[in-house]
DNA sequence: TCTGAACTTGAAGCTTGATTCATGTTTCAA
DNA sequence: TTGAAACATGAATCAAGCTTCAAGTTCAGA
């Protein structure tokens, strides 16, 4: 959690006007990754409304107003850690599919990484879904990245002649949610067929559409 | 919103134990469809956690104390409701389809129906969504019913030669989820493009898939 | 050593809003 | 017509929990 310093963390610099509550010593910054630490396990096991400020502060090991050095709000915390835990999603899957050959190989090994990243910590995933209610704005914002993206790699890829052109943006969007919901229901509520197995059939899918042959 | 009588809708019936809150008079019944059309249009624009049941009643033009006639609490009549909308929205999506001469099409008829669906009422899609977090059992329900039915139409339509043979219940998860990010980001956020023309692409897509041709 | 900024503390203030309940009013079957 | 069940009312109750604040403690630099 200690990648959430103020330097790379957006979510922790202060807007004009407010008070800043980036922290200023070591000890803060200890406090403060304390803090969301606390804040991933709590909202991820509980979700934002069942969780209480104090749950947190609690389970960092601090007292209830020390949380107000460091956030403003539970909203403030929520954003700043969804905006952690996107980056680090984001971070993971782009790993796990740079060595891929080519872009059809990409999309199987993206998937299979994605169900195996969301069966290691399903409550991580949950909590980037929630945002879509407690923090429109941020949520938007990951995916949005997300699909930017996901989009310039099909644009490459149809450059490239790896896969047939066609609206590269609508093709991201469809492409992420196959795999959101896929994570969800073989990923999350059953975690019983093997990642790999999934992977390939949705890869089939993906690279071959549901017509059949001439 | 009268469909949602106690007859038909499982969430009116009482669970053994507790007290049997289904209205026994035509007046009752008006006073919970007046509560539901309420329900549906507050939740719908400020979210479960926003809108207090006294917003509901209000709304309706019924006393705090009515509510409680007619729902246990307030998790309860949103249940209640989701089920509602999720039958509602899958009534109109399979209506939408069923002139389809073939599955190809309704994948692409389908999705503009959704489209177009979403755009009427963005707010009802909302509430659905929400429910992943205020009643998870409830979204499960609907997407599992969802679901099975998206998969036994894909098997019949490989039965019947029109798609390629696979993994059935694979391919309606990835599907659906295609689907539901597409009418996120081409019904909600964004509704320059015609449905018809993004339900194109993706139908492209659904059926020749991203490889390019031999 | 001294000093002020940074940090910590947890009890108290305060708002919000879900739920209850005692008291009426309406309906409808007999 | 009548009485019991159904329904309606909204003030009062009550708990939860966010946020503030005044009083300390720690620490790095002078």
């Amino acid at each position: 959690m200690n990648q959430a310093s103020s330097s790379e963390n957006p979510a922790l610099v202060p807007a004009t006007g407010e008070q800043d509550r980036t922290p200023k010593t070591a000890r803060g910054e200890k406090t403060l990754a304390k803090l969301l630490a606390a804040a991933k396990s709590e909202f991820g096991d509980r979700g934002f409304h069942q969780t209480s400020i104090s749950d947190i502060t609690q389970a960092a090991g601090v007292a209830l107003g020390t949380f107000y050095v460091y956030f403003e709000s539970k909203d403030a915390i929520f954003r700043a850690l969804v905006r952690y835990l996107g980056a680090e999603t984001r971070a993971h899957l782009s790993a796990a599919v740079e060595p891929a050959p080519d872009r059809l190989r990409a999309e199987i090994m993206g998937l299979e990484a994605f169900i195996e990243f969301v069966r290691a910590g399903p409550t991580l995933y949950r909590t980037i879904e929630e945002a879509q209610f407690v923090a429109p704005e941020t949520w938007r914002g990951h995916y949005s990245v997300f699909a930017e993206a996901y989009r310039h790699n099909l644009a490459a890829a149809a450059a490239a002649g790896q896969i047939r052109p066609g609206d590269d943006e609508v093709r991201a969007w469809a492409l992420i949610g196959a795999n959101v919901f896929i994570g969800m229901r073989y990923g999350v509520w059953d975690q019983s067929r093997s990642a790999s197995d999934i992977a390939a059939h949705v890869g089939d899918l993906i690279a071959n559409g549901l017509k059949p042959g001439p």
